[in-house]
DNA sequence: TTACTTACGAGTAACTTACGAGGTAATAAT
DNA sequence: ATTATTACCTCGTAAGTTACTCGTAAGTAA
């Protein structure tokens, strides 16, 4: 848990990247928060590299540069795409970051939104999100994101008698049983849902 | 069992800390709570951590030093209950905090359980958590927590010609329409829904 | 040179901790 | 019916630590 001093500034770390395109130099962090030495910065940018909060980078010119990691963006995962049957995941270029309870908070998670109706039957809907966990391996009854022969799919994971099924849950949709022939990669494991109302 | 005044202690850190995302310091706390010494605020930081309620982080002594247990940390909202169709929502006598997106932190939240299948066609599914905004009012088509004739329920508000209705989603259930004899008091407004796959 | 980053020593205010003392109120002992 | 005993709580202050700040100087790359 970051102290108020330090939290401000990394704030103004982040604005002014947002605002400018381009991380701030310590003298204009010493402008901004009317600071009155580089060394109070340079104390603060060692103090939050060592909390693992930004990272120095070698800028495009060769001068020195910050840069914020991800990683401090509040409780947020990066919200990597759309998951939709028969599709391959549609994979957004700029990403968006989405607030989830912390416990999720962790390297291996991401989230997806979900796009169209297969699981409907499990109560989950068109435009909820889901916290995946990435994961090559499966349990039977897990629900999974799977690549099967190049399609991403949202579905529920069995053994059968014939080897893995995929089993949807919308009775409009067929039960897939997977044969030696095909392709199929598990990606990740559902570990929730959730839904908002505006 | 605690004490009256250690429990309001120990709710004023989390409640601080759910407002501020950090823990307040010795003199805050002894303003908030109008105590006139930082010797009374130690002595129940004292009694609070031999009772394994709260910890302190940097081990001897310094600033910040103060850290409710991980169990009281974090994005937590009270689950305050069970919601079921046709019942009065029942309590916990000892509530749990679990875990929610950061966004719905505030003093006006809370987290039901919801029992039952009212709302299955809405993606609302039995055990799943549902995050709850305190409030006397709706507006049509929001998903409320409503108390009809003393009676708790999870519906779907809406206006018709006749007045208030409250819709489940579930087909085997009807359409409630609100007479003028009926008492209904909206408890709340549903802002998320969300469930936890293992 | 110019524009910037790193490094270091030292000071101060903010904050926590330790300690001695005292004040209720309830229960037990005389 | 008075007096200890104990648990619970409150105060004030001194001492100890850390977080943060400064100024200055040396280092590094275009």
């Amino acid at each position: 848990m970051l102290s108020p001093k330090k939290q401000k500034f990394l704030d103004y770390i982040k604005s002014f990247i947002s605002r400018n395109d381009r991380p701030p130099t310590f003298v204009e962090i010493m402008k901004g928060l009317k600071f009155n030495s580089l060394g109070t910065i340079n104390w603060y940018i060692v103090q939050l590299e060592s909390e693992g909060l930004i990272k120095r980078v070698k800028g495009s010119n060769g001068k020195r540069a910050l840069s914020v990691l991800e990683k401090n963006i509040g409780n947020k995962l990066p919200m990597l795409g759309l998951v939709a049957a028969g599709m391959p995941i549609e994979v957004f270029d700029n990403v968006e970051y989405v607030d989830v309870p912390s416990k999720y908070i962790n390297d291996e998670n991401y989230v997806l939104k979900v796009d169209g109706n297969s699981m409907i039957d499990d109560g989950i809907l068109d435009g909820d999100y889901i916290v995946v966990k990435k994961s090559q391996i499966a349990r039977a009854g897990d629900t999974v994101v799977a690549i099967l022969n190049g399609e991403a799919t949202l579905k529920k994971y069995y053994l059968g008698k014939n080897g893995v099924e995929l089993h949807p849950r919308n009775r409009k949709y067929n039960i897939i049983f997977v044969s030696t022939d095909d392709q199929l990669y598990i990606q990740g494991q559902v570990l929730g849902v959730f839904r908002e109302y505006n």
